[in-house]
RNA sequence: AGGGGUAUCGCCAAGCGGUAAGGCACAAGACUUUGACUCUUGCAUGCGGUAGUUCGAAUCUACCUACCCCUGCCA
């Protein structure tokens, strides 16, 4: 059956399949473990995984863990359950960590063809000699050292024998390559650090630019998908590809995409790591950051981000997208999903004086009312209720279709009611409204235009609904240690909030009639049942 | 002696020489026990600009312009 490509990826790969002959494709997820996947990360897993099934390949996943300074086994193994949610499988795990011994034969052999050599030189002159955008840089004076003392002093190196940043292993290329990142690379560097899975086994580790094309070599990628700011990197990466003799063809391809940007959300490891060290968030799956944990903490479908990675595409243009095609794709799948119940997020109580205070009726509503005879559940009516604040207007404006001094509304799943009374307290605020049920409704021919969403006092259970507002300040973009400043102290707001019993029973996301989609925070310590917010509704006129 | 990329509707994005897909957003209407959902309809004589090649150009050529990335012993 043919394939047809959706993006320019799948069409390189069909025409490397067509030149080379190749007869299964494999990718790699590669993330480094120094922090949570989040969001833009979420592209990047799609993309990886998807371009391989469709062509009946697989995917590794493999984390590239060459700095020791910065990693974490807490990260390998969120990352591994943000992936393993978003429903993708892997072929294999590995470790760049692993790879340590074969990395280090690449290098003696690299050394052996006069291609890398160890210089002393530090790393201010390092950057002083590597030239600018447009000067050509200068030659180590340690470029040509014999193949044997190289070989001897990158044994020394690995020994032990030598300071942090005393000795680096560079490849021989060009120091005067347009392309800054031919002059002379830097392979190891010394680092006398623990690493979280080697131990102190090794003092020299390799760098992305010489661990990442031999990774994949080794692991017969064929694919490595990456993102556009690699796209000066590729020529480095063929260079040590098709410079160690250890690697045989077909040599792995990279590609570069363009990575993932969301109007108003700081996608960045760094600012990330910020709010949680800093404690302005509650941790990494604070419902209001933009990692995988916090989205399904927030109850978002992992079928709807993989519907928004679909529908945001793959190109090599720096884009910017709007929020909203995210809240779109969850909106979807939860309308179609989620199971509903009724809440009242700001009560205004209700008293029906024409109702006997000890009578109760039990409703039936509708679990789904988008799914054809779903199935229904009980709300208990009594004579005292509580429907929401902005459902009661007493001066109303424009086209006000629901409660209003001498109007009807319907009360959904029960009857329509008249507004008889307002009662204020002393402040002139609302205390409560006195409501009569119009029985007879139907054979007067009262039509209500409005329905609203209630719930009996005695009935109901107290609950804290929280809503999440933009990080930062509106206008304000992120700044390295800025974040006391440019932080929105506004940025979650809770209210006291009735909910009925039937929504504890849930585990899924629901919606809470007309208020938007809210879901119970199965991760919340806090005393009363917690409900977050997931998106809104659409926009009502 | 700079190099590497990208420009198609408000935002994404297809298109690969034969006369501008789709989604989100928006607008109008229908339906509605929530104003949501659903449905219908509308939404680029135009593809960064200017020349050119061609019967025919978003697609090819040339020259401009704008924006992004690159001078870590980070990835």
């Amino acid at each position: 059956m043919e394939i047809i490509p959706s993006n320019f990826i799948e069409q390189a790969v069909i025409n490397d399949i067509n030149e080379k002959g190749l007869n299964k494709i494999i990718t790699r997820f590669p993330p480094e473990p120094n922090g949570y996947l989040h969001i833009g990360h979420c592209k990047a897993v799609c993309i990886d995984f998807l371009t391989a099934q469709k062509f009946g390949g697989i995917t590794n996943l493999r984390f590239d863990d060459t700095n020791p300074a910065k990693e974490d086994e807490e990260y390998v193994r969120s990352i591994q359950e943000d992936i393993k949610w978003l429903g993708f499988n892997w072929e294999a795990i590995y470790y760049a960590s692993d790879y340590y011994d074969f990395l280090y034969d690449c290098a003696i052999d690299l050394i052996k063809q006069g291609k890398a050599y160890v210089c002393d030189l530090s790393a201010d002159e390092v950057n002083a000699m590597r030239g600018t955008l447009t000067e050509a840089g200068k030659e180590s004076p340690y470029r040509n050292r014999s193949v044997e003392e190289n070989l001897a002093l990158f044994a020394d190196m690995r020994a032990g024998k030598f300071e942090d940043g005393v000795k680096t292993l560079r490849a021989k290329i060009d120091m005067a390559h347009s392309n800054i990142n031919m002059r002379d690379p830097i392979m190891y560097r010394i680092l006398h650090t623990t690493h979280y899975r080697q131990g102190d086994k090794w003092c020299i580790y390799p760098m992305y630019d010489f661990a990442h094309p031999l990774s994949d070599a080794k692991e017969g990628i064929t694919h490595s998908l990456c993102s556009l700011e690699f796209e000066d990197h590729r020529p480095l990466y063929n260079w040590f590809v098709e410079n160690c003799s250890l690697i045989k063809p077909p040599y792995p391809r990279q590609i570069e995409f363009a990575r993932l940007n969301i109007d108003g959300t700081v996608l960045s490891k760094r600012y990330l790591q910020e709010l949680v060290k800093g404690n302005y968030v509650d941790g990494w799956d604070d419902p209001r950051m933009p990692t995988l944990s916090a989205l399904r903490r927030k109850g978002y479908p992992a079928d709807a981000i993989r519907e928004f990675c679909s529908r945001i595409g793959v190109a090599k243009s720096n884009s910017l997208v709007q929020p909203h095609i995210l809240e779109a794709c969850v909106r979807e799948n939860l309308n179609a999903n989620a199971t509903r119940v009724m809440a009242v997020l700001q009560p205004l109580k209700v008293v029906l004086t024409n109702y006997p205070a000890d009578k109760t009726e039990q409703c039936l509503i509708s679990n789904n009312p988008t799914i054809e005879n779903a199935p229904k559940h009980e709300v208990t009516f009594s004579n005292e209720l509580y429907i929401e604040q902005e459902d009661f207007m007493e001066f109303p404006e424009g086209k006000f279709h629901r409660l209003k001094p001498d109007g009807v509304v319907r009360l959904m799943g029960a009857y329509i009611i008249k507004c008889d009374e307002v009662v204020k307290n002393e402040d002139g605020s609302i205390k409560q409204l006195n409501c009569s049920v119009i029985y007879d409704a139907q054979e007067q021919g009262i039509k209500a235009k409005g329905t609203i969403h209630w719930l009996s006092c005695k009935h109901s259970i107290p609950c804290k609904t929280r809503k999440f507002f933009n990080l930062l300040k509106e206008g304000e973009t992120y700044q390295k240690g800025m974040l006391d400043k440019i932080i929105n102290p506004n940025s979650l707001v809770e209210y006291n909030s009735y909910i009925e019993p039937f929504a504890l029973e849930q585990t899924n996301a629901m919606q809470f009639v007309r208020m938007g989609y809210y879901v119970k925070d199965k991760t919340s310590t806090a005393d009363l049942p917690v409900f977050n917010e997931t998106v809104g509704l659409k926009d009502s006129k």
